[in-house]
Formats: C-alpha cells, structure tokens, sequence
RNA sequence: GGAGAGGUGUCUGAGUGGUUGAAAGAGCCGCUCUCGAAAAGCGGUGUGGGAGUAAUCUCAUCGUGGGUUCGAAUCCCACCCUCUCCGCCA
C-alpha cells in the first residue's frame, strides 16, 4: 500500500506505475475518496472534542439536560462513524489495489520477454556426450518417483528418494552455513563494494500456514492461482517461507537500532500453479510442493535498497561456489510484480533444456508491505522489506544436469562435498 | 477436544463506570552531589493521526471487533491469543 499523501502529490507518476504494470486503477477515484475520508475525519474529531467536553464537565449525577445532549451527540457521532468507517474501507479497498511505483532505474517493458540480462557468469556447460535431462538422470537412480505420487497426491507432485534427498539436504546446509557466517557475508559485501551491516541471518523454520489477514498484507495472496486455503480454517499455506517471515513484526514497532533483521527461512511452499496446464510436466521444475530458502530483511528505508544489492550478491556468491552457470535479469515494470519497486531473477543455465531456467528472485517493496502490516520504525515510518530465494529445488535440477557423468553419475560441488560424504553420487 | 483462569505502558503490576493516558515499583534519560563511579535526591520518560513556523492545541489508543451508557481499561457479546488441569499426540 503506497502513502496517500504520496499518492495525492505524485498522480502521475503513480498512474504511470499502474500502466506499466498493466494495472488498471483510478486515481482520480482514489483521491476524491480520501478527500470525502478527510471531511467525515474533521467531523468525527470535532464532535468526539464535544462529547469529551461534556463528559468532563460531569462530575456527579448528570442533569436531565446534559443526558439529552449527551445522546444527541452519541446519534449524530454513531452516524458519522458509520459513514467514516464506510469511506476508510472504500479508500483501503483502492488503494489495496494501487501498486508501487518502480525504482527509475527499472527497465521498461511489456513482458518477461523485456527483462535486460544484465549479466552473465560462467559459459554453458560443454559435453562430450548428448546430455541427459535431470529427469532422465534421475531415472537411472530411483531419484525421482512421479508416477506413485500422480497415485497418491495428483500431479505435480514427486517422491524425491535417495542420493537427491542427501544432496538437497548438502544444499541447505551449505546456505545456513553461508549465510550465518559473518565473515563470509563480509567477504560478499566487500566483494561487491556494498555498504550494509555484515549481520547474520536468522536461520527459522516458519509456520507453513498463514492466516487471511497477515497474508493479505503481504500482498502477496494471489488467492486464484498460487495459494491452497485449508478446508474450515482461516488458513493458507503458504507459497513461500516469505510470506509468514514477512508478517512477523505486523503491528509492531522496530528500533532502528536492531535493524536490519535478517531471516534465512526453511519451508516447504504450495503452489497451484493453475494457468500452467501441460508447461514443464516432466522432472521437478514446476511442483505444487516444494522446499526453500528464503532470505528476508527488514531495514531502514536508506538502508533498503542496498539491502536488495546484497541478497543479490549473496544468490551469485551461492550459485558460483557451486559452480553453476548462471545470468541476472533486471526485471522490466511489467515483470515485477504490483508489491515491488523493483526485482532481479537469476537463471541456471540447464544443459538438459539447452536453456536458462529461473531459480532465484529478489524483490525489493520499499515499505509497500510494511505500510499494510504497519510495521514501523520508532520515529522513522516504515521498515523496507527484502526478499529473496537462497535456494529451492531447481539448483538441485542444475547440479543434476551441470555435473553429470557419462555414465549417468553426477559429480557433487566441491562446497557440498563435506555435507554428503563423498565426491559422486549415482555410481554404479 | 473438555473444564477453569487471564490478556493494562519498555518490564513487574494496580485499577471493576466519571479529569485514568492510566497508581506504584523497576528500567531508561537529564540534573544535583562526587576527582570519578556507586548510593541518594530532584525532574523527565508510550505510540499513532490531524492543525500550527513554533510554543501548543486536538483525536485515537488498556488483545481485536461490536454492543450497553450522558460517560467504558472497568459492564455485555463474538473472535484471537496465553496459562493451568484432563484427554490426545511428534
């Protein structure tokens, strides 16, 4: 949710937002509501200042004269309320839909098609055989069991079994391990000339269902295509460990001293993926269930967009200590999405695919969520929120189809070697 | 799931209809004292919104939402959460 007072003194910018995310909403509307909103406040106030008035000018019994003024103010108070409370839902119920003003240096475009790669770090993987899809890998192997969970859980879902499981779990290990070192992070941030605290992250393990109302405000329940809600419970599950991290301080005020406040949450997301009919069907690339890293940061609103900076730079640092071949994308306005101001994929190289794949994002709201949460700082506003994929299963595709062997093996990343135990996996 | 208790400021904790934004204590900040510190004493100390250059004025806020009343932290209803006991369970 953007500041009415920013909206009210920057129309066109904010109109221009919304047609770049071909999003339709009327500011005009939008205002002239909060004008109405503004009147029936001044109203309201000035006859709560009348009725204090009267309440503290009786100290004893009231007189019958005082009663009668009294109700008449409480009716005539009850009834501007009424019609406040009425305009503020109508204003909150627009300017829900209102979305952030991209970042000026957000590239322009009218689809994912117009994402700028502005970046790429290692060459395809080179073969001297025909190499092998990840699901073909991992058919060798029993890796992956599709066709008993179709039986079980429906489509989209997967038994992961075996060598892939000790390698997903190398994986997560080597983020937490990451991402809770200090002199690592500082490395990454000198590294990248960033200006941010070398803070650790908070490993967590969140809730996976989230109830309405937090979600809302997340403003990331996307309630038609991405997100399954529990039969008879105010509850979702969630679509990314993001979206219980981010509304954990909701209604709460920060110091800006304990800021920034970096989480590393562990959980397994839920996805619908409706609208996706027939895409990606084979492997594990598109699920409706899948675990994730996700890195979430609260910080100072100076402090925000470096933030972004640096839980990019710490995707890159991952996926090159793993050794995979991968590009940046600066996400054009079309493509980040209403809640950002701007946001960043990276993508794996997949030589299963001969193709780039996404495995990372990193969205940068400014205080577009902390507004709705209304988690402030003391005497500052509100906290900018960052997220950001550490890692999901997709890498684990990436190393499966990167690191594989003639023979069907796949060599394992040296940094995850000490986590699985030995420098093969899948030998006959 | 059943029975009971309770949710008050940074914390502990009083307050069960009327200057209570809220006692008291602790904490924190400032000052006095001291070479300095401690102790002691004095003063200050929630948050958010609106008006104003400012001093200041004003509205809201005692889990959340509704209701009763001239007036609600205080009474009533619903919901959320916490605790205790029983049941169940990783």
């Amino acid at each position: 949710m953007l500041d009415i007072k920013y909206v009210r003194e920057n129309k066109e910018k904010v109109e221009k937002a919304a047609r770049d995310k071909h999003m339709t909403v009327d500011i005009t509307h939008v205002l002239e509501i909060d004008d109405k909103r503004k009147e029936l406040q001044i109203v309201v106030q000035q006859l709560q200042e009348e009725r204090n008035i009267l309440t503290n000018a009786i100290t004893g019994k009231p007189t019958d004269d005082q009663i009668a003024k009294g109700k008449e103010l409480r009716e005539r108070l009850a009834r501007e309320e009424d019609a406040l409370k009425a305009v503020q839902e109508e204003l909150k119920e627009y300017l829900y839909k209102v979305p952030n003003v991209p970042l000026d240096s957000v590239p322009f475009g009218e689809s994912e098609d117009d994402n700028v790669v502005s970046k790429t770090v290692g060459e395809p993987t080179k073969f001297s055989f025909q190499p092998k899809n990840h699901w073909e890998i991992a058919q060798l192997h029993g890796w992956i069991d599709k066709e008993r969970a179709a039986k079980v859980s429906g489509a989209r879902f997967a038994y992961l079994k075996g060598d892939l499981v000790r390698l997903h779990f190398a994986v997560v290990q080597f983020v937490m391990q990451t991402l809770t070192d200090e002199s690592v992070l500082k490395k990454i941030i000198d590294g990248n000339h960033l200006n941010v605290s070398p803070k650790g992250f908070v490993p967590v393990l969140p809730p996976a269902m989230v109830r309405t109302e937090p979600y809302q405000k997340t403003a990331r329940l996307n309630k038609e295509e991405t997100t399954y809600k529990i039969e008879g419970e105010d509850a979702w599950l969630n679509a990314s460990a993001e979206h219980s991290l981010c509304p954990m301080y909701m209604d709460e005020t920060l110091e800006e001293q304990e800021l920034p406040l970096r989480f590393i949450g562990y959980s397994t997301s839920f996805r619908k993926e409706a609208g996706t009919y027939g895409k990606d069907m084979e492997g594990i690339l598109r699920m409706h269930q899948f675990d994730k890293l996700e890195m979430e940061s609260f910080t100072t609103p100076e402090e925000g967009l470096e933030e972004h900076a640096f839980l990019i730079a710490i995707q890159e640092y991952l996926m090159q200590e793993l050794g995979l071949p991968y590009r940046v994308l600066q996400k054009c306005v079309a493509d980040i999405g209403g809640p950002n101001a701007a946001g960043v994929d990276i993508e794996v190289w997949l030589p299963g695919q001969q193709k780039y794949r996404e495995t990372h994002t990193a969205d940068y709201m400014t205080d577009y969520q902390a507004r709705r949460l209304q988690t402030r700082i003391k005497g500052k506003g509100f906290v900018h929120t960052n997220d950001a994929t550490a890692m999901s299963q997709r890498p684990l595709i990436a190393i499966l189809e990167n690191y594989q062997q003639e023979d069907g093996s796949v060599r394992v990343p040296q940094v995850l070697q000490k986590w699985i135990g030995k420098e093969v996996i899948g030998e006959k």
